[in-house]
DNA sequence: GTCTATACCACGATAGAC
DNA sequence: GTCTATCGTGGTATAGAC
């Protein structure tokens, strides 16, 4: 449980205290969620003393935003970095949208694909802390996320002419939701899923799944007034009737 | 650990103290998240005592799910029955998936206009709950949902039986998953839709933009080894080789 | 049965000794 | 830098009053 994982570059060597701190807390809020972690847990893991933690991090909050930079922020810059690449790639003409969702899929399946990356349990944990009621952590993955998606909304923008920006916003919203939740989930609706055992943990069959259908939703027609509105207004005042 | 849980109408009036509990509860919890939210303010906010918690609910964790309960069965309930009354009707030949997700739609809808059912905020708790990586509200959250989806997955089965089954039952996921988080997250992708500050808090003008995005997954092409499937092998070959 | 007061142990945080 | 001691607050359990 020790000296695992990364330890990033070291000259003369990162203070191997706050990586152990940071591979333990890693794999216990993998497991158990922020909250269910105890300090105690982590700190015995990581065979150091109680107060080591708030003396390296500060606070379990930021041990926690600690844990998920290290991996996230690597992640998101290869994301851009590979929308950079395909932009500039004078072969095809306009960015097409299959070849900005992979931008977005990519690094997200490397990351899962490599455990020195963090595994793909990393990617459940980061879906979780998505959707998390606790501010803080709201207000962090917001700003982790900000300049990424700023411009992948831009590259999605010139990829689909025709949307309105707030439609777009909106669309993206939807996937970063459907991308979050889905690899938050894989335990959670069995039920549904049926799926068979040797499926079930893999996220790239996951991803395969779920972009085709991503995909579709970010080229749908225009929500203006639609079948769906129309019928979905027309059910609504029966029911108000009722 | 007594005479918990519901205790449904009873003739001369529901325990005072039950309901007061769960209102309380309810609205501390909808603002701070389950973990947050302390035994000692509901208490206080309910005018009972700390223990009547746990005499009768048992739990602060069975306590959350008896709020859930409350408001989430009647609304799966209602989902279904709307689906039954949708396939009985002699007019439409087979249903098709537009009505399918009005039927999944607007039981929400009503539940997020009726500050009797709950209100929008409930909707929000809901959302965060389905995404919370306490397993107890896993599980439960699953047992709730489970025959209702069952009965929405044979509907769409039927409107879409060039469907493999596997693969509706993933697409299934998808969309309960962006429901549930499009629901939740009102706050916090500010960032990503920089919407009206009016439009903000309106659940409605969400699901409707919302249901044509889901609509176009639903139907969209089988991802055997489609276009982006492809792209996603190239990318991550090139990614490995570098 | 219903409710109250209170005791318990684990938690996160921090001050101060080494 | 690291550790021990301690504080306030959390969920829970129970004994006894109404």
């Amino acid at each position: 449980m020790a000296g695992s994982v990364v330890s990033l570059q070291d000259g003369r060597g990162t203070t191997a205290t706050q990586d152990r701190i940071l591979d333990a807390a890693e794999a216990l809020f993998m497991e158990h969620g922020f909250e269910a972690t105890s300090l105690r847990a982590i700190t015995a893991a990581a065979s150091v003393n109680l107060a080591a933690v708030n003396y390296h991090f500060g606070s379990k909050e930021e041990l926690f935003e600690a844990v998920l930079t290290r991996r996230l922020d690597p992640m998101n810059q290869r994301r851009v970095a590979l929308l950079d690449r395909f932009e500039r790639d004078p072969a095809n003409g306009p960015l097409s949208c299959e070849r900005i969702l992979v931008a977005l899929f990519v690094p997200a399946l490397e990351l899962a694909r490599d455990p020195a990356l963090g595994g793909k349990n990393f990617l459940r944990l980061l879906g979780r802390a998505y959707a998390d009621p606790a501010p803080f952590i709201r207000r962090f993955l917001s700003e982790q996320y900000a300049q990424m998606i700023a411009r992948f909304k831009a590259a999605f923008g010139r990829a689909l002419p025709h949307l309105p920006a707030r439609e777009l916003s909106w669309r993206l919203h939807f996937i970063m939701g459907a991308l979050s939740y889905t690899l938050a989930g894989t335990d959670a609706l069995k039920l549904i899923a049926e799926l068979s055992p040797k499926e079930s943990p893999n996220d790239e069959v996951l991803l395969r799944r779920l972009a085709p259908f991503l995909l579709a939703g970010l080229k749908a027609p225009l929500p203006d007034l639609p079948d769906v509105s129309r019928e979905l207004d027309g059910e609504l005042d029966a029911a108000r009737s009722r």
